[in-house]
DNA sequence: CACTGGAAAATGCCGC
DNA sequence: GCGGCATTTTCCAGTG
């Protein structure tokens, strides 16, 4: 037959309860979030840079240096390389000079 | 300069942690939920049935107010909101008249 | 090896011209659809309601497929082509029933 | 009154029909650009490497460095940046290396 | 020029 | 384990 047995019915119902109540938690949550960068802003802060901070800090140092390493092999059969090597320079000095 | 105030630095750290925390509270529902569609899923009910409800629920929750919205929309650019019969057959005569 | 051979190299030069290529015409085509908009408020059209009247001719062009859509995944899970009208009514009962 | 002249009521139509035959087009143009990507992929390259090339190419020089700069501050603040630095002297050695 | 809302991209999940 | 689909996040254009 096409209906639930009655009491297939009533753990539907708790189950699809349950999800939305963790659901309405995690949706608080990311307004949690999105007001702590609106907070960090007030502050000053740049938000889209920020965000890539955190980004940056999820993934591991691996991870980080094999995209990389992708990337510049890439950019090299571009000719794109030298472009960039020199903004790296201009990070190696900022480090020099601290 | 190239280099954060002490203080921008302390604040920046916070904001970065308390973030952090925020995200993996955010993933541990996201676990919960995924358990929740797994526990159902053993209980024998369709997983991605049951995601479509949950979808279902929550579009037929928000779009009523969303259509609201665009009634208003459509009320105050008219500046009419005493002829709003009138403004809805138009507008539904525009969208059927395709 | 961290350099490309010869020829694939020359791909990806290929492709990413290509695709730089067909960018710039979806651009091109965004800025005539800007240029339309401002054509239709030169004519007296209040062009926010216009945006949302083409919105809407889109959403109710879409939305019928995925409502079909959804309507054949509940009667594959249910393997019942044949008891369309109870399924259907079921699935009704089910979203009112919060 | 509330309903529109019917010079304009064709005015509008024509506008709503062009604006969508334009939004077609462009929406075809997406398409291709995917299926390049796809392509791509096909011929072995990483699509989402790719895809950063193709917005790194898109930001001129002082842009991106601007961007990075402000990154580089944040990851100083957060003592992150000698893992950094360590990635971008290995990218300093393949350069060399070539 | 900040805000809102919509499009595009990245991520995560499920099936095979 | 991968490829496709759905969700989430990020980005950008338009608006006031």
């Amino acid at each position: 037959m096409s209906t639930l047995a009655g009491s297939a019915q009533k753990q539907l119902k708790q189950i699809v309860e349950q999800i939305e109540r963790l659901e309405e938690e995690k949706k608080a949550l990311s307004a949690d979030i999105r007001d702590k960068y609106l907070e960090a802003k007030g502050l000053g802060f740049d938000v889209k840079v920020l965000r890539q901070v955190v980004r940056l800090r999820k993934k591991s140092h691996v991870e980080r240096q094999e995209e990389q390493t992708v990337l510049e092999v890439y950019l090299h059969a571009l000719g794109m390389l030298d472009e960039m090597k020199a903004v790296e320079s201009e990070v190696e000095r900022m480090i020099a000079a601290e």
